[in-house]
DNA sequence: CCAACCATGTAAGTTGTTACATGATTAA
DNA sequence: TTAATCATGTAACAACTTACATGGTTGG
């Protein structure tokens, strides 16, 4: 069996859009995917090593030495179709921030503050990350039949963050002792 | 030291509000703070052993035979800040429906359809859990205190779940094949 | 020629889940 | 009395990260 779990997923999706070496798999985790699917180098040479005992992808030597580019297989494609059709386990959730936000009684007053601070500007980060990601994408050329899935993608990025935003203020409001009013 | 990661900051975080039971610690997890925030036995109770060694909690027998329930202690109190204060570890991301939606060229078009489908249906069902968790909230009468905070962490919830139907809708919209139009 | 990048792979370690083993207590 | 729940703990395993080891290639 090749490795289970969606990191053959993830693979084998990547190699689904073009044939690419491990190194290039990676890359394509630090780019659009990067910001909603991640991958180690430690687990995607043994899972391509898999995959290809199964006769999912076809390993070809590259054009540097000691490279090799992998290419999915009609089997591959068959085979990816289902995993993608399984419903996704998801992971259980591990969410630092609002782990601190619930015990919030527990420190004082500033940490809380500079923890929506931070948190406020990550989110600003990633939307304006989406932006520009955004903007890649209209100019496309070589993939125009992924562009509306990755634009998708994006969009549930920007709309995560933008209700991030909302939270923080919201919050913000609710937690922080308002300030002595001042005088008429 | 005490087990890293996360995990001492969740279970002394419990053990701050009252004291506890291993098992009670888990138990904290599926009500509210499961929603954000998942440990299992397998690590609760190896970490407790840790953090007692560590003199930040203190256990003592239980009601029941072979029951422990633990304390915090003055020194676990202020490690707990000390934890809280630290930035949170973001986990790497992993989201199923994602990962598939940026691959959704390689699948039928029924495919996507139905894991819209589920996403919609999923962050309904959050939407009604949390209500009812807020109603319960608003009740409250033993940990008053906390209120605030457990409030801003359920919200951050309820936006979370309202951006997903927003983006189910609009993605509905952008990659569905439009109807037949009726004729006039 | 040197830094940055392309490229692969493994080994060790950490983290976490699951299943199992065990048994007390409570409520129907 | 029997099922559900309370309660603890461990062992096996799965998943993943990190660091290391190695070396080729490209561009300034």
């Amino acid at each position: 069996m090749a490795r289970q779990s969606q990191t053959a997923t993830a693979v084998l999706g990547v190699l689904s859009i073009e044939p690419a070496t491990g190194y290039e798999i990676r890359q394509a985790m630090g780019s659009v995917l990067g910001h909603f699917w991640h991958e180690s180098f430690g687990q995607i040479y043994p899972c391509l090593t898999d995959l290809e005992a199964d006769g999912l992808v076809q390993g070809s030597p590259g054009e540097r030495a000691n490279s090799r580019r992998y290419g999915i297989t009609a089997a591959g494609r068959t085979h990816l179709a289902g995993l993608l059709a399984e419903s996704p386990t998801r992971q259980p959730p591990r969410n630092g921030t609002l782990l601190r936000v619930f015990f919030g009684q527990a420190q004082p007053p500033a940490a809380l503050a500079a923890l929506l601070e931070s948190t406020e500007a990550e989110a600003r980060d990633r939307l304006a990350t989406f932006a520009a990601i955004r903007a890649e994408l209209a100019t496309e050329e070589e993939h125009v039949e992924h562009v509306p899935y990755w634009t998708a993608t994006i969009r549930a990025g920007e709309l995560a963050a933008e209700a991030q935003l909302t939270w923080v203020a919201e919050t913000r409001a609710a937690l922080t002792p308002p300030a002595t009013l001042p005088e008429p």
